[in-house]
Order: structure tokens, then C-alpha cells, then sequence
RNA sequence: GGGCGGUUAGCUCAGCUGGUAGAGCGCCACGUUUACACCGUGGAUGUCGGGAGUUCGAUCCUCUCACCGCCCA
């Protein structure tokens, strides 16, 4: 017997177990059927799960579980990316402690030691996954860094290389001072934050006395500036372009160039040109051929190539010493209040410096195009279809691509560097040293011998060709994941089986990184998307809209409510609340909701199993006799059809909304009401067949709520003797079993119970009394159907008797159901004042019903112009609210004559 | 500045192709019923942001204004 509550926490570790020793989420274990294949985003490998991730996998999860019930050969492919960065910083942090500096170590040693955390401590979002219900096939979990994956990574590299797709240049980067390494657009924060404008006075060359006011928030780079730039069509400097300015503190003449850059409407129209530091003034210095000086080191203090008064200061104290000294000279005209936007490191917290390096970059426009022709002719689409402005806008303005980062952990960059520079790619170290030698042999750099030489002797081989230190961005390996995870670069089945995958389910904030990367370099290698379809959901927010952050402190663990309330609650509010292209607010209320839904359900079986109700074998229900029996099948028929719809469509709120509502609303609400009296009453056909049909019901309701709430659905399957797990069991298969004339003959049924019950509490009948109903000259249809469900009207309406007769007796309450009037007689308790104002009401509220009908329908435009079926329904309408008033009314009358 | 989304019941949100405004929570009243008080029954609540237009008919389509949010520059 299952107790009066679920309780999650202890079900769900023995359910997961369960899942696991059964390998109910094994992909290729089925012949012959269709596959359905999704790839997990991989999550950071120090990550920890957030409301984000519970919302995406949940959705992945609905789907993976679905098609895996309704039969195909699923692989959730599971796996976390090794998070340059982040990795590396944790580890870090782990030596800091005991004093030590990654550099103490050296490289190989700090990789091994990344290593050892990654085994020990790394990837525990996978086990919180595990704990959300996630159905991934666990025992193909894949990692960035593995070896196979690796070699996938050197050889894009190669073959990008070799097709000219990846080359060196020297650019601006997102540079992070306290990393010391580039970082990508992904890792800067814009944040607004107050800050100055300082108009600074550049001397004209050669005219005693005028300046060009140049305003900048970032006065310490005018160490750096090459040129001032001013609108070609502003008049004001129209006679100076051509001209130069002196530059001051550095006494650098440098030109003052026309460019659209400047801006003729913010400040004084001229612009100063840095185009070593920063985005913009490098275009301009691009445009105009301007020298780029960089005037940092890589921590951003000033460098050699300023003066020395300002050699070695970090860029605020700089900052401060040149407004300083401006002012001293009498070049400051003023400094204004300023509101600007700084890019921080996410992960160091300090601002980002625009910085000069030699980096490695992927020619992303040319891969881009393939990219865009694949969504404009819809091979891949996005869901909502709105986003794919989003990537147009992005991919066809796409900038070249800098993967190369400073750090140590990650894939190291497969290039050889020889004595004179020339540059070696190749996926292996064997193969960049025979390319070495054979190239300085030819050049006649090296003779033969010494070639044999130093191909024999590694030490020496080392200083002759050494490797780049740098490693990759953590993104151009997870932009393979679609294949690598499948063995790519191995012509492997499971790339023949799975790819392209299905769908892509992530948030729109990776559209950008991830989904176009994947694009790219899915058909530039596979030469087919990765994805037809890729779902775009919202972010999640708290409940009242707000992202959430830890510096507003409105972040929600989703393993503490997990432990609250249950994984299955936490995966319904979030399909629930899934509405395509809305964010996604839930709130402890909702969850609990769901958690009551889940126990809801719980308690249904409980009554079920009371009531020894099985499937018998070979169960056939379009045999089912009773109409309540032919009614709840026909709605579970419809139910199943409707859920598999809104998974199919992503409308995964209405798929769970429709399960919701029918198993709360129609099959505990009414079902289990009305099948009481056969379950409870005597033995035989009626009892048995109330038996085998509630049973199959609740089976069906096991499967259809399974992808949602996996939990509890797996935890009663097995309670209530099923073979097998739920998880592998087979989605409901139609049965014809839609039955609309039992459904009107129950909604009739329905209605009546539900108008006398609200009549009662109206009339304030004591809940405990039994009334006597009356049918007022009903149809021989109604009079069957009353007669049929007495029992059943008697028990939930509260009555003692249920008649026919020709009138209402005196003295009772009426009200109209379905065209026939029901009669409470209740003269004893009656309020007849109370019970006449109730019939005016109504029969004022038909009243306005039938006046703006038959405004509509006197209308001629509108008989003329609707469709007939409106008009149809019209007449309708007016018809039945007329009927019910006329009835109405005349109950009035015969209150009012009794009174 | 460009793009996208939002404004519907006290709160959080649904409302697919225009044709009787819905849910959950909250609120009020009542608790006959051994599946369930994480429950049951009944009830109240909306000029669908403002304005204009298209249409026989607009929460839904068009334009416009206001406010809010996000992304990009």
C-alpha cells in the first residue's frame, strides 16, 4: 500500500539506480527504427547546475524521453567542455593556497595537476543532471579534452590551416591584465558605470594658438594616439584636414584625418585615434594607414614606447598623472560627467584592455557563408523562427575569429615555430619536424646530415623547432561536438546513425558562440547541418523579471528546490512555463503547485490500488461497455494526442498544461468520482470492467505524464506491478477510442452536478442535506441519462431521489441544463427573495447575451460576409440562451405566484 | 542609434490560423464524501497599456504614442 504522500527525496537516488541497472537510457539498442539524437550543450566542467540548465534539460529531457517511448533509437549524448579559463583558474586558486604559482610548477606539472581535479572533483554538474532526471546515455560521456576528441581538434586545426581558413595576424584583442590572456566576447561584462569626459586641447601645427578639442573618457591613451579624426563634412575643422596637431606630453605630430568615425553631434565633433587601444580607432587607423603604437605592457601599465615620465605606471595612475599634467599646461578645457560602458572580465573582474598581439584567428565570414545559406533555405531552423534574425545580423557581420588563448590548459596549438619564424602546422610533432627538416633542407638552412641530426636527438630538436604555447578557446572544440562526440574523425556508425542530430535545445544567449560555431564547422567538415531544428528558449529569471545574480542575490539553487519539492515539481513548472520566445519566471508558489499535482497523482493511484483495479491481459478497451468507461477513454485518447502535439511543436507549456488538466481536472476530479459507486458497489461486469479501464487509464496517465515527472510516474509503475521500467515502455498507440456522444452524455452529467451544486451553496442548502431533484418534462434522452447515472448524481449533488415530472413543485429552485430544468424543491429552506434575484441575474445576463446576438445577426453585413458556420453557431446560441431564459422565466413567474 | 520581445484578473503568465477572455497562486464562503487538507465544493475579480485604422466583427492584423526588458553598435 503507497503512502499518503510521495516523498521525493527518498524515491528518486532508488529510482535513478534503477534506470541505470536497467540501462534504460542506452542509445543503439534498437534495430531497424529511426534515431533521435540530441547533444547536450556541454556545461563548463567547473560548473555547478542553475535554473538555466534545469530549464534546458528538462526540455531536452521531455523530448529525448518521448521519442524514446514512442519507440526510436535515442542517444542523449552527455559530456561537459573543459572551460580554459575557469579550469585553470580553480586550480590555480587550489595553489595559491599553499603558495605556489602555476609557473612554480611548470607547464606539464599544472596540466597534471588540472588533470587530477578534472578526475576528482570536475564535472559534478553531470550527477546534479543525473539528479533533475536527465535521460543522457551516461556511458558515452564525452569531455573537450579527451583524446578523441582532441585529435578531432588538431585536425580542423590542420586542415582549416592548410586551406588558408586559419592563419596569424596581429589584431586587437579582448586583453585581461590580470589573466594575461585574450579573452573572447563572450567572457567581457559591459557594465555601465559613471565615469568623465575629459576634453583635452591638441596644439595645432603651425597656427600659434588654435586647438582641436578632443573629448575621451580614456586620457591615458593619448600616450598612443596616431591621428585626430573629424567628419568630413564638419566645417568647423573642414580647413584642417590635411593639417597636424601636436600631440602633448609625447610631441608626436600626428595628422588629423576626415572619417565618419567621428561623430559631429558628441562633443566637439573631433575624435582623437588610438589604434592600438582601441575597436574603433583601429578601423580608422586600418582606413587611414595609421601607425598602431602600443603604449601598454600585457599588465596595462604604460610601456617603452611612451615617455619616460610615464614608463611602468599602471593605466589609472597614468590616467591620473596625464589630466594632471594637462591641466599644468593649460590643456585641459574641461571635464564633464560621463556615463560609459566598461568591458570587465567576467572571470578576473577587472576592465578588459583593446591590446595589440599576435594571435591565431579563423577566418569566420568565409565559413560563415555556407552557415547563412543553410538557414535562409531552411535546412536548419530556429524555433521561435524570429531568431534567426539574430543570427543573420551576427553571421553576416561576423568578425575574424581569434582562438588562441594564453593559457596552459587546453588543446596547445599544433604549430612549430623554426629559427627564422617560418611557422609548421601539423596534427602531430613527428610530422611538423619532417616538415621542418625537409623545409631547411631545401632552403639550404641545413645540410643533410645536420638534418639527420637533429631529427635523432629531441633535446636539440627542441630549441631548433619549438612548439606555440599558446592553446585554443574552449569554443573551437565544443563547435565540434555535434560529430566529435559521435568519433569524428573516425568514419564511425554512430556518425552515420546520428548525424545531424535532431535538435538543438539551448538558450538564445549562445547563439552566437555556440550555435554558429557549430554551424560552421558541422557543414564545413560533415558537409551537412548539424541540426535541422534548433529550439531557442528563454533565460530563466526570478519572479519578479529579474535575471538572477549573485549580486542581487536572487539566485535560486535548483538542487535546493529539487530537495523542497522533488525534481519531477521543478521539471513541470519549467516545461510549464516554457512558452516559445518568453523568459521564464518561476516561483516557489508554481513549484509547489506542481509538487501538489505530483502528489495529486500519487494519491489517485492510491485510491486505484484500494480498489484492486488491474489491466487485465490482453486488455482490449474499445470493448468497454459503460459510457463513463468509454467517456475517460475517449479523453485520454484525445489527451495523448494533444501532448504529443505540443512536444512535437515545442509548445511544451500546453503539453503539460493539457496533462495537467486532465488528470487533476477530468480524471481525479470527475473519473474517480463517478466510477466510485461501481467500485464500491457489488461485484460483477460493471465493477470489473470500472476496474480494468481506471487501471488502463492511470497506466496511460503514468506514460503521458512520464517525460515530465519521470520520478514519481517510474516510482507507481513499479508499485503498481508493472513489467519492465516506465522509461522503455511504449508511448500510448492510438486506439480509436474518441467517443463523442459518451462525452456529451458525461458533460451532461457533469453540468448537472456542477448547476446544483453551485445552486446549493448559492441558496446556502447545509452541505449535509439531501435534496430531491425533479425533471421538468425532460427528453426520454435525458430522463435515460439521468436514470443512468442516479447513483452517481445522487452522491456528488447530495440527493436523495431523482424524478420526472411535468412541473417544478412549488416552492423549488430551477435552474436549466443542457435545455431541460431542474427542480430542487427546497420550499423550507428556501429565501425566495435571495433565489429571485438570483433568476433576474441570470436572466439579465441572457438578457445581454441575446441583444448583442442579435445585434450581430440583424446585422446584414455580417449574414452576408461571415462564414456560415459563424452564423450558424449564432443562431445557435441565441437559440439555447433564449430557450434558458424562456425557462427561466417562467420559474420566475411561478416563484413569484408562490410568493 | 539598429534589432527583438513585452504591456491581459491582486501576483506570475496562457490565449495557435480575427468570431462567447483562461490557468496556477492568492482572496472570500462552506466542508457532507476513509484516494488525497500537498484536499474537496462553491464564489468574486478584467474599459486585454493609450489613440487611430482595416474589417460585418479586433486581446489577436496595420499605424502611432507611452512605459518596461533584452541583444547588438
Amino acid at each position: 500500500m503507497l503512502d499518503k504522500t510521495f516523498q521525493p527525496a527518498a524515491v528518486e537516488p532508488r529510482i535513478s539506480q534503477l534506470w541505470e541497472d536497467a540501462g534504460a537510457f542506452r542509445a543503439g539498442t534498437r534495430e531497424g527504427v529511426d534515431s533521435f539524437c540530441v547533444v547536450i550543450p556541454p556545461p563548463n566542467v567547473t560548473g555547478n547546475l542553475h535554473m538555466g540548465h534545469a530549464l534546458n534539460n528538462t526540455l531536452q529531457d521531455v523530448m529525448v524521453r518521448f521519442e524514446r517511448m514512442r519507440g526510436k533509437n535515442v542517444l542523449w549524448q552527455p559530456g561537459t567542455d573543459h572551460a580554459g579559463i575557469a579550469t585553470q583558474m580553480v586550480v590555480e586558486r587550489q595553489l595559491e593556497a599553499s603558495g605556489i604559482s602555476r609557473h612554480d610548477l611548470g607547464r606539464e606539472q599544472f596540466v597534471d595537476r588540472v588533470w587530477s581535479w578534472k578526475e576528482q572533483s570536475g564535472g559534478s554538474i553531470l550527477n546534479q543532471l543525473r539528479r533533475l532526471g536527465a535521460s543522457c546515455d551516461w556511458s558515452r560521456e564525452r569531455f573537450t579534452m579527451d583524446e578523441g576528441l582532441s585529435r578531432a581538434v588538431l585536425k580542423v586545426f590542420v586542415e582549416l590551416y592548410r586551406k588558408g581558413l586559419i592563419y596569424k595576424d596581429k589584431r586587437l584583442v579582448n586583453w585581461d591584465p590580470k589573466l594575461l590572456t585574450a579573452i573572447s566576447d563572450l567572457e567581457v561584462q559591459p557594465t555601465e558605470a559613471k565615469g568623465h569626459l575629459w576634453h583635452l586641447r591638441y596644439p595645432v601645427k603651425g597656427e600659434e594658438g588654435r586647438y582641436i578639442v578632443v573629448a575621451t573618457t580614456r586620457p591615458e591613451t593619448m600616450l598612443g594616439d596616431t591621428a585626430v579624426a573629424v567628419h568630413p563634412d564638419d566645417e568647423r575643422y573642414r580647413d584642417l584636414i590635411g593639417n597636424h596637431v601636436v600631440l602633448p606630453l609625447v610631441g608626436r605630430e600626428i595628422p588629423i584625418v576626415a572619417d565618419e568615425h567621428a561623430d559631429p553631434e558628441t562633443g566637439s565633433g573631433a575624435v582623437k585615434i588610438t589604434p592600438a587601444h582601441d575597436f574603433n580607432d583601429f578601423e580608422v587607423g586600418k582606413r587611414h594607414d595609421l601607425p598602431m603604437i602600443n603604449v601598454l605592457d600585457e599588465r596595462a601599465r604604460i610601456n617603452e614606447n611612451a615617455p619616460d615620465a610615464y614608463r611602468g605606471l599602471d593605466r589609472y595612475e597614468a590616467r591620473r598623472r596625464i589630466v594632471a599634467d594637462m591641466q599644468e599646461l593649460g590643456l585641459l578645457e574641461r571635464i564633464d560627467e560621463h556615463m560609459l560602458t566598461l568591458p570587465y572580465g567576467d572571470r578576473s573582474g577587472v576592465v578588459i584592455e583593446p591590446w595589440l598581439t599576435d594571435q591565431w584567428y579563423v577566418d569566420a565570414a568565409t565559413l560563415a557563408e555556407p552557415a547563412i545559406r543553410a538557414v535562409e533555405d531552411g535546412r536548419s531552423v530556429f524555433i521561435p523562427r524570429n531568431w534567426e534574425k539574430t543570427y543573420f545580423e551576427w553571421m553576416r557581420n561576423i568578425q575574424p575569429w581569434c582562438i588562441s588563448r594564453q593559457l596552459w590548459w587546453g588543446h596547445q596549438i599544433p604549430a612549430w615555430y623554426g629559427p627564422d619564424g617560418h611557422i609548421f602546422v601539423a596534427e602531430t610533432e613527428e610530422e611538423a619536424v619532417a616538415d621542418a627538416l625537409a623545409h631547411y633542407v631545401l632552403n639550404e638552412t641545413l645540410t643533410d646530415e645536420e638534418a639527420r641530426a637533429l631529427a635523432a636527438d629531441p633535446e636539440r630538436r627542441a630549441d631548433f623547432l619549438r612548439r606555440d604555447e599558446d592553446v585554443l578557446d574552449t569554443w573551437f572544440s565544443s563547435a565540434l561536438w555535434p560529430f566529435s562526440t559521435l568519433g569524428w574523425p573516425d568514419r564511425t556508425p554512430e556518425l552515420d546513425r546520428y548525424y545531424p542530430t535532431s535538435v538543438l535545445v539551448t538558450g538564445f544567449d549562445i547563439i552566437f558562440f555556440w550555435v554558429a560555431r557549430m554551424m560552421m564547422m558541422g557543414l564545413h567538415f560533415m558537409d551537412e547541418v548539424p541540426f535541422p531544428k534548433i529550439y531557442i528558449h528563454g533565460i530563466v529569471r526570478d519572479e519578479h523579471g529579474q535575471k538572477m545574480s549573485k549580486s542581487k542575490g536572487n539566485v535560486v539553487d535548483p538542487l535546493d528546490l529539487i530537495s523542497e519539492f522533488g525534481a519531477d515539481a521543478l521539471r513541470f513548472t519549467m516545461a510549464s512555463l516554457a512558452t516559445p520566445g518568453q523568459d521564464v519566471k518561476p516561483s516557489k508558489a508554481r513549484i509547489e503547485g506542481y509538487r501538489n499535482f505530483a502528489t495529486k497523482l500519487w494519491n489517485a493511484s492510491r485510491f486505484i490500488e484500494m480498489n484492486e483495479c488491474r489491466v487485465p491481459p490482453r486488455f482490449d478497451p474499445s470493448t468497454a461497455e459503460l459510457v463513463v468507461s468509454r467517456w475517460i477513454l475517449s479523453e485520454s485518447e484525445t489527451t495523448a494526442r494533444e501532448i504529443a502535439e505540443g512536444i512535437e511543436q515545442f509548445r511544451f507549456n500546453d503539453a503539460a498544461a493539457t496533462a495537467y488538466r486532465f488528470v487533476w481536472n477530468v480524471f481525479c476530479d470527475w473519473y474517480v468520482e463517478l466510477a466510485k459507486p461501481a467500485l464500491q458497489g457489488p461485484d460483477g461486469a460493471e465493477k470489473e470492467e470500472t476496474r480494468a479501464v481506471a487501471a488502463f487509464v492511470l497506466t496511460r496517465i503514468l506514460k503521458l505524464l512520464h517525460p515530465f515527472m519521470p520520478f514519481v510516474t517510474e516510482e507507481l509503475w513499479q508499485h503498481l506491478g508493472h513489467e519492465g521500467v516506465l522509461a522503455t515502455a511504449s508511448w500510448p498507440v492510438p486506439a480509436d477510442l474518441e467517443d463523442p456522444e459518451a462525452c456529451a452524455e458525461i458533460g451532461w452529467v457533469i453540468e448537472a452536478i456542477s448547476a446544483i451544486r453551485s445552486v446549493r451553496s448559492e441558496m446556502n442548502v447545509p452541505a449535509g442535506a439531501r435534496l430531491p431533484l425533479v425533471l421538468v418534462q425532460a427528453s426520454a434522452e435525458t430522463r435515460e441519462r439521468a436514470e443512468r447515472y442516479g447513483t452517481e448524481l445522487k452522491q456528488l449533488a447530495r440527493l436523495d431521489s431523482v424524478a420526472a415530472g411535468d412541473q417544478a413543485p412549488s416552492g423549488s429552485v430551477q435552474m436549466v441544463v443542457g435545455g431541460t430544468t431542474l427542480a430542487l424543491p427546497i420550499a423550507e429552506v428556501i429565501d425566495l427573495s435571495a433565489e429571485q434575484s438570483r433568476l433576474e441575474k441570470e436572466i439579465g445576463k441572457l438578457g445581454a447575451e441575446i441583444e448583442k446576438i442579435r445585434a450581430k445577426l440583424g446585422n446584414e453585413n455580417f449574414t452576408a460576409r461571415a462564414p456560415e458556420h459563424v452564423v450558424a453557431e449564432q443562431r445557435e446560441r441565441m437559440a439555447s440562451a433564449e430557450e434558458t431564459r424562456g425557462r427561466l422565466q417562467s420559474a420566475l413567474e411561478r416563484l413569484c405566484g408562490a410568493a
